[in-house]
DNA sequence: GAGAAGACTTAGTAATGACATG
DNA sequence: CATGTCATTACTAAGTCTTCTC
């Protein structure tokens, strides 16, 4: 029996092209297929055609597959019938029938420092223990960070350091303020210029260890599927930095050990050993679920998960599912939204909350919002559990009539500011729904998440309050794309346009991010080549000029091409002077706004995919390698004329 | 039917890598 | 070749929604 590793590499040395299709391939298929577009046309993507085609398998090595006893069986009796791979579509929850991996990578086990690096207590050194010095070590490498002032994180550190002490030490350090990690943290920078410096050739020999690890551990064998793996390695310890005003900031994150680990894999798949003189927590194999590693962690006591890349068959299908489930919304949006102004006059509280809450969720794109633990997360709302102090009422305001402006700390501690007119019921129901209420009272106390999304299940079946911000996001990019991009533009600039649609979405999304560091060099950077740019364009101008004038006297053949030249010059300098303008306002236009989240999270990709192929844009300009790859059922299956 | 646990998606930032520039 | 800059990737926290349990 041959093991992963030797399979690795072969398909490697292959080139093995998993999602290869031919037009022959794809014309045959259509014939056969049902109605289910998805079936067919992201099969192609996702390689069950594959088996389809004798000739096809034909022309692939046997080498290329993987062997296991199943695994082998299911795979003869599909290249036997043609028709099977129809059912591979799994009804009842059924997520996978083969799955096969290593198991997860670990953290490296701590390396205790050399003994000249000390650690002080009130001014004398102190050797510490190796479980003390390790939960230090996290403190030390943070010293730099702000987070390390706070009071929060200090007292949560220390705290759990002191979990880890001898008694000895536990007795003797008492206060954080007189530990001296100073010399600890000056090795810790000198080991990473250290690492910075090193040769081409250890560099080179990194490389290649990571790329072993990643070809033996990054990947598994779902169904008929060699699969890339997300996370494959189990997180390190360290000290726990939530976002916000996290009240567990600072935490010690333990080392997770096999012990810890849950693994799941098909029973007749090869299972992964744990480590020599370990075991596992257990395996299990449970094919109604997508991960193949969980552990608890002991920040939240939540459980976490390995699972797929983003590129594979499992998260592909759910991706498109999703988008899918908001296109049906489409179908239906105008008649939720009289529904719920209908239900603004409610006679029943309930009702009119829900109905308010809802029209936030569309017209905002805001989260649903549901109840978080008090004292165990930073303090943060969506729509259901906003409270009274997150918006104020102003009948009139900047001229405008009922305004209501938002101002709260949605997902991440990220700051919601807006200022939005409503209609009048709206106004008056929010005041209703106010009155007598303390500050940090529910604003919609009759309300949560999971009644509101009872009441979206009954208007549209997959309905729950994110599929609003899906449709929305969905919609307003197509929308924004017709209004803005024009034809008679050049790439750059219709790209400039798909960046600006790609932004009204980010907008309503709120995806923020911090000014990058080096914003305002940068923007002057750029500056002073669009200047230079700019003398460079009058001087081609200016000997253009000249050439003319040239040409104009002497009258022959290599004048008239001289102007030629020149014209062309000026005309290449000109398409660059704009290249560069272009990048300046997309990149001031961008400064605070993260595009990315939308345009991997909300965006159908069949939007961006047809649009590209109407301006005859590549793709690649749109979406860099990992995103075509995530997306690579869309591009195979979108056509210019797909319509969101 | 409520609350907890579980599963999975969405999120911003830090680290790394690739490429341009002096 | 060294250095700076920008894009990509890795990381993991923080949401949403479903399922389980009592």
């Amino acid at each position: 029996m041959r093991s992963l590793d030797g399979k690795v590499k072969k398909e490697k040395e292959n080139g093995f092209a998993r999602y290869a299709w031919t037009p022959h391939l794809f014309c045959v298929l259509i014939c056969k297929l049902p109605a289910d577009p998805f079936l067919y046309k992201a099969s192609t993507h996702f390689g069950w055609l594959f088996f389809c085609s004798p000739q096809h398998v034909k022309s692939e090595p046997e080498d290329n597959f993987y062997y296991s006893p199943k695994y082998e069986k299911s795979l003869k009796r599909q290249r036997d019938d043609d028709d099977e791979w129809e059912e591979e579509r799994y009804t009842d929850g059924v997520k996978w029938k083969f799955l096969e991996h290593k198991g997860p990578v670990f953290a490296p086990p701590y390396e205790p420092l050399p003994s000249h690096v000390k650690f002080y207590y009130d001014g004398k050194p102190m050797k510490l223990s190796l479980e003390a010095e390790e939960v230090a070590t996290f403190f030390a490498k943070m010293l730099d960070h702000e987070y390390t002032t706070k009071d929060i994180f200090r007292k949560n550190f220390f705290k759990d350091w002191r979990k880890e002490m001898t008694a000895e030490e536990k007795s003797k350090i008492t206060d954080l303020t007189k530990c001296d990690f100073t010399e600890m943290s000056e090795y810790f920078k000198a080991q990473s210029e250290a690492r910075k410096a090193m040769t081409k050739e250890d560099k080179q020999k990194i490389k290649e260890e990571n790329e072993r690890t990643l070809q033996q551990y990054g990947f598994c064998i779902m169904d008929n599927h060699r699969e890339r793996i997300a996370n494959f390695r189990i997180e390190p310890p360290g000290l726990f930095r939530g976002r916000g005003d996290h009240p567990k900031m600072g935490m010690l994150k333990r080392r997770i050990r096999p012990e810890d680990i849950i693994v799941n894999c098909s029973k007749d798949s090869k299972h992964p050993e744990p480590p020599p003189g370990t075991r596992w927590k257990e395996v299990r194999h449970d094919n109604k679920v997508t991960w193949l590693v969980s552990w608890t962690e002991n920040i939240q006591g939540s459980i976490k998960y390995i699972m797929l890349n983003p590129s594979s068959r499992i998260k592909g299908e759910k991706d498109w599912q999703k988008y899918e489930t908001a296109r049906r919304l489409k179908k239906c949006v105008d008649h939720i939204r009289n529904q719920y102004r209908e239900d603004w006059k409610s006679k029943e509280m309930r009702i009119r909350q829900r109905a308010v809450a809802l029209y936030f969720i569309d017209k905002l794109a805001l989260r649903a919002g549901n109840e978080k633990e008090e004292g165990e997360t930073a303090d943060t709302v969506g729509c259901c559990s906003l409270r009274v102090e997150h918006i104020s009422l102003y009948p009139e305001k900047d001229g405008q009539e009922y305004v209501v402006e938002f101002d709260f700390l949605g997902k991440d501690s990220i700051r919601y500011y807006n200022k939005v007119p409503v209609e009048k019921r709206v106004f008056k129901n929010l005041q209703l729904f106010m009155e007598n209420k303390e500050l940090d009272d529910d604003l919609f106390d009759r309300l949560n998440t999971s009644i509101l999304n009872k009441h979206l299940q009954e208007l549209m079946d997959g309905l729950t309050a994110k599929v609003f911000r899906t449709y929305n996001a969905s919609i307003t990019l197509q929308q924004q794309l017709k209004e803005l991009t024009n034809v008679e533009e050049n790439i750059p600039a219709k790209i400039l346009s798909y960046n600006r649609a790609n932004r009204a979405v980010a907008i309503l999304c709120n995806h923020q991010r911090a000014p990058p560091k080096t914003f305002e060099k940068s923007m002057q950077n750029l500056q002073s080549k669009i200047d230079a740019k700019r003398d460079q364009l009058a001087d081609a101008k200016r000997e253009l000029k000249s050439a003319k004038a040239d040409a104009k006297v002497r009258k022959d053949e290599k004048s008239k091409k001289a102007v030629e030249t020149k014209k062309k010059a000026v005309q290449r300098v000109e398409e660059q002077l704009m290249k560069l303008e272009v990048q300046a306002t997309d990149r001031e236009e961008n400064k605070q706004i993260a595009l990315g989240t939308s345009k991997l999270n909300y965006l159908d990709p069949r939007i961006s995919v047809a649009w590209c192929k109407k301006w005859g844009i590549p793709v690649e300009k749109i979406y860099n390698k990992t995103q075509r790859e995530k997306f690579a059922w869309a591009i195979d299956m979108a056509d210019q004329d797909f319509e969101f």
